[in-house]
DNA sequence: TTTATTTCTTAATCTAGATTAATGGATGGA
DNA sequence: TCCATCCATTAATCTAGATTAAGAAATAAA
């Protein structure tokens, strides 16, 4: 991954951070300008609706980028926390990056092909959710992610696909 | 929306094209090249899972674009039909025009907000499959997409709320 | 170590929405 | 116009997954 590289040389003020397990990032109804880089680490975004449930977006591994896209670029407050799962390493550079003057038109060209790939894969959880049961969309989460399932309690699975811990408990027992 | 003269100007080879109502553009399984621009009328995007339901995937009216992104700039066979759900006319376009080489740098940074703004949508939409009721998410549809309704059968709003028009129908019942 | 907290599992019950089926109304093509 | 297909609605029944509760296992903290 040399987009850390590139990020560095873009934006000068980027910041590398040591943290810690259970660290808050940023979190839901803030106007954050921030994305971060997981150098080390497993990071995550989730939202909590109104009965205080935790819904979890995505998860972010090593070489990953994880922000609220949409809130940064349209200074929208953002619907997501971010948190840390494990300690670890992550840059922290402002979303001015994606826009910036100062961006050949190589990066941005690269940029807008890592934006197309999450539209793709934001395309199909969609429609996982919609057309594919619980048990289904449990064995591609295992299939698409083999190496997240290891670092993370089973209930955070559960709330990435949409369910309870003790469905997805359920699931593993006929698997 | 100026975006139209932009492709026009990018891709020499855009057609532009009458359109019927149930007139197939795309299907799922082919590497498409293609992306619709939407002159007037309404397509919809939507895939056929194992069982033959339809769910739909997005609408798009006047002045959107209607493409599967992934699936053309990375070559993967494409998961989405798109057909007509009204006659119209569309700008049928080369999806190398995201990446053309004749786009100029203000033009890239148009686009990646495009996109940014497509993973917004998309970003909220799985937050609210996850996190709200069928009847939540229909209210939200309509404050969202006020001149859809009107345009399109309900077991067509069902399908993008990933319901059926029975559940719909008792939903509106209680409203 | 001991205690406290978090996580996982099992089981009973409940519910939103699916499925099936039947009916009447609307739309469209010949 | 007539006929056919499609569409919306209602109602009965079914089921995946939610909820509630309780106990066991694992982790962290003291």
């Amino acid at each position: 991954m040399d987009s850390l590289l590139e990020i560095l040389s873009v934006d000068s003020e980027a910041i590398t951070k040591t943290i810690k397990k259970k660290e808050i990032l940023q979190k839901q109804g803030i106007v954050s300008k921030n994305a971060f880089y997981v150098k080390k680490g497993l990071l995550r975004s989730y939202s909590i609706d109104k009965k205080g449930k935790e819904h979890i977006f995505m998860f972010g591994s090593e070489g990953w980028i994880i922000a609220d896209l949409e809130s940064n670029v349209f200074n929208r407050p953002t619907e997501l926390y971010i948190d840390c799962i494990e300690d670890g390493e992550i840059v922290s550079f402002s979303l001015e990056y994606f826009n910036s003057e100062n961006l050949s038109i190589e990066k941005l060209r690269k940029n807008s092909k890592l934006l197309t790939r999450r539209i793709g894969s934001l395309q199909r959880r969609v429609i996982q959710l919609m057309s594919s049961s619980a048990k289904e969309r449990y064995k591609i989460f295992l299939e698409t992610y083999p190496h997240i399932p290891k670092r993370i309690p089973q209930k955070m699975i559960a709330s990435y696909l949409g369910i309870t811990p003790e469905a997805l408990s359920k699931i593993r027992g006929e698997l």
